[in-house]
RNA sequence: GUCCCCAUCGUCUAGAGGCCUAGGACACCGCCCUUUCACGGCGGCAACAGGGGUUCGAAUCCCCUUGGGGACG
């Protein structure tokens, strides 16, 4: 028996191509489907395209003849992601609220949602791919790998992603959008939405400051020369160069600046010159909370992964340490391993979860 | 408070009479990339402290004013 069934299927519709594509697809192939849309964030501020993502969804179910449910979120999304990710900022690290976006909210209180309405699946625009093996669910890369979001998918499990259904996990962007235009979908030409889920692209620091206060303090080199002022750890990540204001330095040679280091105790961002410093690589980390999809493989310890999304797949060894953190080695150092952020891991196409960084030696 | 030195884009600087409508780097801004934060790619903005001379011609030479460093005070 199939895990995913495939007879009632509620489409999570968010306004912009690739949900509706999929819904578009799905109905073509002769399902019955019925959507559901979201509000999750909502500002006036103009980064925030909430309501403009209503209307697209509305126009599109409309003149597709789909029905569509909403369902409002905000509540959900600001206890189990946002109010998260600010306390998180809060205490230095960089985390991705996107990943606990899927994990709590589209993944677990929409899709419950949908099930209450009957839907037997929850299918969903993502670029990702998901196959039944032996009773059990694996996840994935896209067929186009350049648009893969497993990264953002990686802390499911296996009851999150039963009775889930990806019809982009074949079609690349391209095909997406020439589909979208053919049919004339009102939102065929939309611009792919960026920036964090929901709340949009904008400055991010202008952003944060409504959230977590100011704490001045000196940026150093690496010699502890002070060579400029922060406005506040939080408002840095590891590898940053953009923000840090620091112009042409007496004695420096003539390339830019990267954050190396925050430092908690005296309150300093170290930072040091040139994208490939030494101090902005590393060979290996520990990641915590880590999320096997299919658990744990004793026979497996080598492996590809990803700490960012869209950085090519990287060659590692790994050690488990016990059910929840692993130290993974990389065959070759990496660029701004970054506490907080999120170390996926691949075997081959498939996806065996992740974790968060929680530091390096 | 005698004498000496310095004074170019936001910053660090190139520039030693015509090649300067002043070059570079970093910063900043914009666009692109991107469902995190970042990285990256491509562009853009932007200065000869002020005033007099000398020269066919001055950022480059001279003088003064103004603003910064040096073993007589």
């Amino acid at each position: 028996m199939p895990i995913t069934k495939l007879t009632n299927p509620i489409v999570a519709l968010s306004g912009g191509v690739d949900s509706a594509v999929a819904a578009l697809l799905l109905k073509q192939q002769g399902h019955q489907v019925e959507a559901i849309h979201m509000s999750n964030w909502e500002d006036e501020d103009g980064y925030c395209s909430a309501a403009e993502d209503l209307q697209f969804a509305k126009q599109f179910c409309e003149q597709n003849d789909i029905v569509m449910h909403q369902i409002n979120l905000e509540e959900s999304y600001k206890n189990e992601v946002f109010t998260k990710f600010i306390d998180l900022l809060k205490k230095g690290y960089t985390p991705n609220p996107d990943i606990g976006c899927n994990t709590y909210i589209k993944f677990g209180e929409l899709k419950n949602y949908s099930k209450k309405l009957g839907g037997d699946c929850l299918v969903t625009g993502h670029y990702a791919n998901i196959i039944e093996q032996n009773n059990r669910i694996e996840l994935h890369l896209a067929e186009d790998q350049n648009k893969d979001q497993t990264y953002f998918l990686h802390d499911l499990c296996q009851d999150q992603l039963q009775n889930v259904f990806f019809p982009l996990n074949k079609i690349d962007k391209n095909e997406v959008r020439n589909i979208a235009n053919k049919h004339v979908l009102p939102m065929a030409n939309r611009k792919d939405s960026t920036g964090i889920c929901f709340i949009g692209e904008r400055p991010f620091n202008d952003f944060l400051l409504k959230y977590i206060k100011k704490k001045p303090g000196y940026i150093i080199d690496i010699k502890g020369n002070i060579i400029g002022e922060h406005i506040g750890l939080p408002f840095y990540t590891i590898g940053q160069r953009q923000g840090l204001h620091i112009g042409g330095v007496k004695g420096a040679v003539e390339k830019p600046w990267y954050v190396a280091e925050k430092n908690h105790e005296s309150n300093e961002l170290l930072v040091v010159q040139g994208t490939d410093h030494p101090r902005l690589y590393q060979s290996n980390l520990i990641a915590k909370d880590m999320n096997w999809i299919n658990g744990i493989d004793e026979s497996l310890n080598s492996a590809h992964a990803r700490i960012r999304h869209r950085q090519e797949l990287q060659a590692c060894t790994f050690q488990i340490q016990s059910d929840s953190r692993v130290l993974v080695n990389f065959n070759s150092p990496q660029r701004a391993v970054t506490p907080g952020q999120y170390i996926v891991l691949y075997d081959g196409s498939r996806c065996l979860g992740g974790g968060t960084i929680d530091f390096h030696s």
